[in-house]
RNA sequence: CGGGCUGUAGCGCAGCCUGGUAGCGCGUUCGUCUGGGGGACGAGAGGUCGCGGGUUCGAACCCCGCCAGCCCGACCA
């Protein structure tokens, strides 16, 4: 992409109302825009970004075995008041009448849903287990939303959902989430650890937040250090039995936020110098409710016996449009945003110092495009500015490679490779710029 | 939802107290000189001063009402 055709709008100046480092950057680096209190309209980059994160997400789904389908942000009524959650759920979720007077809600969740389509295909726990999910917009009418997109009140969530023929195997399908959410998470470039959760309006007994650690987070976080060397999370798990013990470490270690934290149990159980008090954002919550939504909505399946059984369930949400925020947090410095490679919005920045100058222009292009057929994706900043603005832009904007090439060191047949997140400096020659910078 | 604050050009802000021609910096447009970390000079464009009402000869400024946004708290993926 060539910056001078791309919607890439900075700003020199931090508009007023954002507070926190990511918020900031975001408006700064021209990836999102507010409409009105907490509700973002996405522009290009910060749209990039987001898809990239989908993807990663979507991938992961897929290797632990779910089905994507995509559900209406708008749902009626009905279902909710059958579910009791129409009462239930207070004021956030957002209620309005369509012009036959039928009640109808933008969705903050989609428990009720989901239930609904898989009763009416799904009889037998030979279909057994399912999963299913999407990657949808939700709104919830959150009383004060702050942090830009970490607490909007439209926000982009993948929710799963996971069907089962018993508790036992409700349970499997749960801890198969739980450990596929480390390597989503780790693909993002992230450290999110597992806490004990309260269950909260969406209801059961087994529940985890996966809570990456950020100053600006809003929970505070109590956990032993000795569980973020757990392999679990650096290491692929393939037999169930792995699974299953992986998830016996993590989760018998002490980790909660202060909506469970109990200092006693703390102290009893962490040694002093493994003792971690810090503040997380939350990314994911996983969620096993039984039969909480089959029974009311009668979802049943016929098990091996031949009898109808309300089918277990389970739910499971990532944070997407939020995990943009907070990766941001947990990736940038005083200049600007430091991306990790995998969701970078390009591979790398080509900074043309000297556009009037033909031998530059020429050099700058045919780098750009040899970057582009190396499947780099480079954005080439070919505007006519001055270099302090393109130098400064180009850290805001946080590309994991910036090659710098300009008429001085283009005299010697030479140009600046730097790194973004180590700030490293290289003069190397044009030629082999591309091949130093993949060999790291 | 309690407490506090703010709405003036795209962004950051001054002006309001003490009513009288709407300003500054950045950005933006054109030109010239520039060119390795937000440059200089010159000339422009850009504003129903959040909205409505009131007081006044006259309101960005004073008064009343409303709306929006932000911060702290409670709440929340």
């Amino acid at each position: 992409m060539r910056w001078s055709r791309y919607f890439l709008p900075t700003m020199k100046d931090t508009p007023a109302e954002a507070q926190i480092a990511s918020h900031r950057f975001m408006l700064r680096a021209g990836m999102v825009r507010q409409n009105t209190a907490g509700i973002y309209t996405w522009l290009p980059m910060g749209l990039k970004v987001l898809s990239k994160i989908a993807d990663i997400v979507r991938d992961e789904q897929a290797r632990a075995g779910a089905n994507e389908v995509l559900m209406p942000t708008i749902q009626s009524a009905e279902l909710w008041q059958e579910s009791g959650r129409f009462d239930a759920y207070g004021p956030e979720m957002l209620r309005f009448e369509d012009r036959h007077g039928r009640t109808m809600l933008y969705g903050p969740t989609n428990e009720e849903m989901i239930t609904d389509i898989f009763k009416r295909d799904v009889q037998s726990y030979k279909n057994l287990p399912m999963n299913l999910y999407h990657i949808q917009w939700k709104f919830r009418d959150e009383v004060r939303p702050r942090f830009g997109v970490m607490r909007g009140r439209e926000f982009l969530m993948k929710d799963g959902y996971s069907f089962d023929v018993d508790k036992e195997a409700a349970e499997l399908a749960y801890k198969k989430v739980f450990i596929s959410y480390l390597r989503t998470f780790r693909r993002l470039g992230l450290t999110a650890i597992p806490m004990q959760a309260d269950t909260g309006p969406i209801g059961g007994d087994l529940s985890h937040e996966f809570l990456i650690q950020a100053e600006t987070g809003e929970s505070e976080v109590f956990f032993d250090s000795a569980i973020s060397g757990d392999p679990a999370f650096t290491e692929d798990l393939t037999s169930d039995a792995e699974l299953e013990a992986a998830f016996d470490r993590l989760t018998s270690a002490y980790a909660r936020t202060d909506e469970t934290h109990e200092a006693s149990l703390f102290d009893a159980e962490v040694p002093e110098d493994r003792k971690v008090v810090s503040r997380g954002v939350e990314v994911g919550h996983i969620f096993y409710f039984g039969t909480k939504y089959s029974e009311p909505l009668g979802a049943t399946v016929s098990n091996a016996g031949g009898k109808d059984v309300p089918v277990h369930m389970g739910s499971y949400g990532i944070g997407v449009s939020r995990l943009v925020g907070g990766i941001i947090e947990a990736n940038h410095d005083d200049d600007g945003i430091v991306w990790p490679a995998e969701i970078a919005p390009f591979g790398v920045g080509i900074i043309n110092l000297k556009v009037d100058d033909a031998a530059c222009s020429a050099a700058c292009d045919d780098l750009y495009a040899q970057a582009t057929a190396a499947g780099l994706d480079p954005l080439l900043d070919d505007r006519d500015m001055r270099p302090g603005g393109k130098f400064a832009d180009m850290e805001l904007i946080g590309l994991p490679w910036v090659i710098t090439i300009g008429p001085r060191g283009l005299k010697e047949g030479m140009a600046e490779l730097k790194n973004r997140r180590t700030g490293e400096k290289h003069d190397v020659a044009v030629a082999d710029v591309l091949g130093r910078l993949a060999a790291g």
